[in-house]
RNA sequence: GCUGAUGUAGCUCAGUGGUAGAGCACUCCCUUGGUAAGGGAGAGGUCAUGGGUUCAAGCCCCAUCAUCAGCUCCA
């Protein structure tokens, strides 16, 4: 049915009725031909499912929901449109100016069409892949047999900047299907070919864009004209497989950023120098916390005393906290023999991921990459009756694991690493309050180091793929809903993913984010019904009867390294009080106020203080300077003011001037906000 | 593992084929200074490693290792 006229709903409740056809672009006109300049794209939804509920679509469920966008029918629900897209329904119309983040992502999509108008221009031998807009900019994969040099990305910048000077405008054009086929198959575009067989189907007319004489199958929106591409910059290149799959051939993919004003781009790149000063990797050698030394291989850290204090905090605090919550803590051999990777499995499904066996006396032993086969020998070495369930096993375990080369990163990602790991094994009744009690440790770890925020998703299995699963219905059945209703007993909110849980069981995994709305996989809750076959686990029920107990693996930390990686980044080297590897830093203010400056350190120490006196032969402003540098919480000045009255002058991390006061009330400030773990000073 | 870039003093970096440099840090001397750098002198390098080209290599070529940005994979 088509309409003569069409309302259009305004965000302010009022409704004006167009011509049938009419545009975005029409509509803002008749407010006021400043905002028509001003607007960039516009939103719409049909207009009787104006008071249906807020969308909560998540950005996972948009992404894939793609599929239909490069067609020329127009989707039903919410979407963004070009300016010049006819309208011919009744809609609520929103039109997104240039602070709108949707509108940031489509100048980012159009600047990524600048970018391979300018490609094609000079290297018209490139065939196109795709170009998104990405949450930092955009990139677009271009295949060249030969690479591009960072001096290409120089002339494709100065390029783009003429092309944005013609101000083309972006024309959407709709052209037969085997039209646009035939056109890139003439030029063994394989990559356009590939889409639009993907994301078209026969018959249809497929979607492109136009700007001069450079066209594009996309399904937009996009801005205007070039024009619009005000301020942008071409960042990289990097290798990236033709459909993500490493067996197909690598792509080029160049990656760029986009705003609508210098001002803004110019605050990304602060922003970006802010990340790096953030950086673990950085301040680990700025505050002197740990290295990773070529001469012993790569992925291997080395702990400095600083960082190594550090440690020992995260770690006593973990061990202290697991006794408090019942589990027992074991510790378990390094390397074991080939013969029990067999039986536990790994010989076969993880060997690559693990080291070479290494030969002694006949046998073969290998590293190992998990604690579980060691924690379950500890548990099978005598019986266990249904009395003793659930037993819980923790160990902070070394283990190693062979890494492609190219994986590692600092400390996020490397060969060697400690996972603080417990396995629990209990009976199926038990389960719900295990979980619930993981979760709750995990929350507790999450909160008293500092962070407040995380999501949590629960990888099910994909029942089409049941071969593929170990252990019975039954139990995955008993396993999935344990998760659920101990989540749902926390309150806490999941996301489930079918299909993405381990072949041996269902799990919970906990992403933390950190004061930069950076996602960190860390702390894991996994079921396993394969271990517990494999190695015949058993206990003797109530029944006097022989049963498999079930056994879940939990990581809290994830591993001590990793963590203490993302804490680094967290508090950019600013360690909260009780974490700090030197707690207070002390400055005589002349050589004469040494001896006084002994004292205070002797006390502070007795009251089990981590102390640190700077006793060089440099200025005051010298050596506050330095340890202001080293991030120190608490830098006390002393001279003689200090010195004839017992008291300190008090100098808290990030502030100018200092307070003065009694050394015994520094100590009991200093020694409660280390006990209650505050992030104050 | 793959693509591209990088590897020079403890750190940050300059050095385009002809005698290895700077700032900071370090050592010593002068200075004894009240809240983010006082002054001077000295010491410190097998220019990642191994080959090659050249009369001559930090610089050019090849290989290896490591790091960085990504891809893939993952705690």
């Amino acid at each position: 049915m088509t309409q003569s006229t069409i309302a259009i709903h305004l965000p302010d409740g009022s409704i004006k009725t167009f011509p049938a056809g009419s545009t975005a672009h029409d509509v803002a006109m008749s407010i006021s031909p400043r905002l028509a300049a001003a607007v960039v794209v516009a939103r719409i939804k049909p207009a009787r499912t104006t008071q249906a509920s807020p969308a909560t679509t998540s950005p996972d469920a948009e992404a894939s929901s793609e599929d239909s966008m490069y067609s020329a029918s127009e989707p039903a629900a919410e979407s963004v449109i070009d300016l010049s897209t006819p309208i011919t329904e009744d809609v609520s119309l929103e039109l997104l100016k240039e602070n709108d983040p949707e509108a940031l992502r489509v100048v980012r999509h159009s600047a990524a069409h600048v970018m391979a108008t300018a490609i094609l221009e000079l290297f018209p031998e490139t065939k196109l892949g795709h170009g998104p807009a990405t949450d930092a900019g955009f990139f677009y994969d271009v295949y060249r047999p030969t690479p591009f040099t960072p001096d290409d990305l120089a002339k494709i910048e100065e390029r783009m900047a003429e092309v944005v000077a013609r101000d083309q405008k972006f024309v959407r054009e709709f052209e037969p299907r085997e039209q646009a086929l035939a056109g890139y198959r003439q030029h063994h575009d394989f990559m356009k070919v590939h889409f639009i067989e993907r994301f078209t189907r026969n018959g249809e007319d497929v979607s492109l864009y136009r700007n001069g004489s450079f066209v594009d199958f996309c399904r937009g929106p996009h801005v205007p004209s070039t024009g619009r591409v005000k301020a942008f910059k071409v960042m990289s290149i990097a290798g990236a497989y033709w459909l993500g799959d490493e067996n197909n051939p690598q792509l080029q993919r160049i990656y760029g950023t986009a705003f609508f004003n210098r001002k803004d781009l110019d605050a990304h790149f602060v922003h970006l120098e802010e990340i790096k000063a953030r950086d673990h990797r950085v301040l680990g050698k700025q505050l002197d916390l740990f290295s990773i030394q070529e001469v012993a291989g790569a992925g291997l850290i080395f702990w400095h005393p600083r960082g190594a204090m550090i440690r020992k905090t995260m770690e006593d605090w973990m061990r202290d906290e697991c006794l408090r919550r019942g589990y027992s803590l074991v510790y378990t051999p390094h390397v074991m023999r080939t013969e029990l990777w067999k039986i536990s499995g790994h010989e076969g499904f993880y060997s690559q991921n693990m080291y070479t066996p290494m030969e002694l006396d006949d046998a073969d032993y290998r590293l190992k990459p998990m604690n579980c086969p060691g924690h379950i020998l500890i548990y099978k070495n005598s019986p266990k009756s249904y009395r003793d369930l659930p037993v819980r096993y923790a160990e902070l375990g070394n283990v190693y694991r062979y890494e492609r080369s190219g994986t590692m990163h600092g400390l996020l990602r490397v060969r060697g690493f400690t996972q603080d790991d417990a396995h629990i094994f209990c009976t199926p009744a038990q389960i719900e309050d295990e979980v619930v009690g993981c979760i709750d440790f995990a929350q507790s770890v999450l909160t008293t180091f500092g962070f407040t925020d995380f999501k949590v998703e629960l990888s099910t299995w994909d029942p089409k793929d049941r071969k593929n699963y170990a252990g019975s219905d039954e139990n995955w059945d008993l396993a999935v809903s344990s998760l659920r209703s101990a989540l749902d007993r926390k309150g806490i909110p999941y996301r489930t993913i079918p299909g993405e849980a381990a072949f041996y069981g269902p799990k919970i995994d906990i992403k933390l984010v950190d004061v930069l709305g950076r996602l960190w996989q860390l702390s894991t809750v996994q079921f396993d019904f394969n271990l517990p076959a494999r190695f015949d686990l058993e206990y003797v029920g109530e029944d006097g009867a022989r049963h498999q107990p079930v056994m879940v693996h939990r990581a809290l930390f994830g591993s001590v390294e990793r963590f203490f990686g993302v804490l680094i980044e967290h508090y950019a080297g600013a360690f909260p009080l009780w974490l700090a590897p030197v707690q207070v830093a002390l400055v005589p203010i002349s050589e004469k106020h040494l001896a006084y400056a002994e004292q205070v350190k002797a006390q502070l120490e007795a009251a089990g203080l981590r102390v640190e006196l700077d006793s060089r032969n440099e200025k005051m402003q010298g050596k506050i300077r330095d340890f202001s540098l080293q991030k120190i919480p608490y830098i006390l000045v002393m001279g003689d003011k200090e010195s004839e009255s017992a008291s300190v002058n008090v100098r808290p991390r990030g502030k100018s001037q200092g307070e003065s006061m009694p050394l015994a009330d520094f100590i009991a400030k200093a020694s409660e906000l280390t006990t209650t773990k505050s992030t104050d000073l």
